[in-house]
Order: C-alpha cells, then structure tokens, then sequence
DNA sequence: ATAAAAATCACTCAAAAGTATGAGGGCGAA
DNA sequence: TTCGCCCTCATACTTTTGAGTGATTTTTAT
C-alpha cells in the first residue's frame, strides 16, 4: 500500500519534473535557437537528458527481485498430539492393519491380552493372533519391544 | 511475469502522461507562443523514444537488486532427552532403589528379565525379585503398566 | 557396632505371553 | 469370479513373566 503510494508519488514528481525540463528547453529554445549550428546540440542533449531519465525512472520504479532463503528453525514442542489414528502413512507403509494398531495401543496402555481381548469383545486367541503378526511386521519380539518401537514411529502417542 | 507486466504498465502510464504533457504545451503554445508546430512534435518524439531507450538499457542492463526474505520454517524435535537419571525425588518418594530403576529403564527398552540378568550380570531370580518388588511399589501388575506408569511419573526417558 | 535397607539368589507354582498351524467367513481389487 | 488380505477363532506347545516364600550377603545410616 505505501509502496505503491510512493510510486504515484514518484510518477507524478517525475511528470512535474518532466514539464520543467520542457518549460526549459522552451526558454533554451527562444534563447539560442536562433544559433542554427546548435540544433544538434539541442537534439543530443534532449537525448541525453531523456535517455538519462529514463534510466533513472527504470531503476527507481524496477522491483527489486526477491530471493526467498529458507531458514530452518528449530522450536521444541511437545510433540502435538495427533489424530487419534495417528501417522497413516507409516501404518500402512509397514502394513499395519486398524485392529492390529488397535491391540498395539491397548498394549501401550499396559493392558494384557485378556483384558485386550475383552475390550475388544474378541476371543483371547484372535489378540494372540494380532500381536503376533504384529511383533513381526513390527520386527520384535516381545509387546514391550512392540511399544516402544510403536513410539518411536510415531504411531503411538 | 507480472512483474514484468506491472513494469510493463507503468511505462504505458508513463508514455500517456507525456502526452497529456505534450498536448499541455501545445495548449499553452496556441495560447501565448508563436513557435514552429513541427518542431515541438519532433522535440517530443524524441523526448519519447529516449526516455523508452534509457528504461530499457536501464531493465536491460542493470544487475537485479536482490533482497533476501528470511522465511522461518518450524520443525518439530522430539524433546532432548533430560537427565540419564531423572526426577529423583520422585523416586524415593515412591522408594525405588536405583537397582531397580535399572532394571526398569531396560524393561522400557523392551528387554526380557533374562536379558536384563545378563545386562547387569547378576541371575533371572534376581532380575524377578527386582521387578516384583518394582510392581508393588509401582501398584502395578505387569512390566508394560510399570513402563507406562514409569513414562507417567516422568521417571523414564 | 548394629540395625535397616538394599542387593543377591533359589525354588515352586501359576498365569500370561508368545509360536505354530489350520481354518472359515467377509470384502475389495484384478 | 477368483485372489489376496483381514478378522476371527481354535488347539497345542514353549517361553516368559509374575507371585510367594525364604535366605545370604553387602551397603548404609545412626
């Protein structure tokens, strides 16, 4: 908004300034024109003069080209608690399936199996079966394993 | 690109404005001058063509002034880890021996009782005392609340 | 020096966890 | 429709974990 004020600003001094170099050229013109030999003079300072201004007002009005520099800045947060069906992406990259993340969570909680299976209203057998599979794609062997392993891909609060 | 453009537009603003000077002077030339009219139009084209001339030497020609545009980027870190030996007075609040603060810290690891034994070279019967005695005072019953709970009282990592 | 706390270890029994294998139904993609 | 994946459940077996009890040694604090 200001830029472009003191652009209109800038045009119109220059459009003022403009008129007076003509106003002066004009007087030049009743005082010496009568000198024929300086009608070239005349026409290679006109040029001058205006090549010059032009000059002036490219680099006074040019926008100056940005260069966006990206600066890394650390900031230290508690990590934002995610969705609730955290890191899709890393889910499924490891081929995670919903129910066995389901088992995992539960695990993190520090249930056990039984007590998995009945929040899940499943027999004690299928959780067997889910942490199983699931301590091998996770590559561990044990749930504590699968947890702490869980957290550290994030797919775990 | 539109940078260029808007460049592009000021200098046809630019031109316009110096006709609306020209026509000016031949207004009050009409009025109080008694001049040659080709000679005025001739001294105006040239003014034109220069002034075109000197901006585009002037956008030709000129280095771009750069400005650097410092963008912050958040990254987000996990929390340095704090002490090795945190929150101490939490500890013998509860009365954890710094033994089985070990063996905790590698239950949160995911280490077996077997492999904690051999860690810390003493025997599984050890190991079983030690992690016993750690669930009652944690009012646990299995090493993942202990872990959970351990992780809650900020006396692991 | 002595009592208390901590660390060590053993033994038994029970519960929980984990492995291996098979199998049936549902569901979506090829 | 067939194939693959997911979810489910079962059975059998092994390993790990945990509870309970008791004991010896070491460390620590009074």
């Amino acid at each position: 908004m200001g830029k472009n004020f003191s652009k209109n600003k800038l045009i119109v001094f220059y459009g003022v300034l403009l008129a007076a170099i003509l106003l002066l050229l004009k007087w030049l013109e009743f005082r010496f024109l009568i000198v024929n030999h300086a009608f070239e003079v005349y026409i290679g300072a006109i040029a001058l003069i205006f090549t010059g201004l032009g000059i002036w007002l490219a680099i006074k009005l040019a926008k100056p080209k940005t260069r966006t520099v990206v600066v890394e800045k650390e900031i230290y947060i508690t990590k934002p608690t995610e969705s609730i069906i955290p890191q899709e992406k890393t889910l499924s990259k490891i081929g995670i399936s919903k129910r066995e993340w389901e088992v995992l969570a539960l695990m993190s909680e520090g249930l056990s199996n039984q007590e998995i299976a009945e929040r899940l209203f499943v027999s004690l057998n299928t959780i067997k079966t889910h942490s199983s599979n699931l301590f091998e794609k996770l590559e561990v062997k044990r749930r504590t394993q699968a947890v702490e392993k869980g957290k550290r891909l994030g797919i775990l609060a």
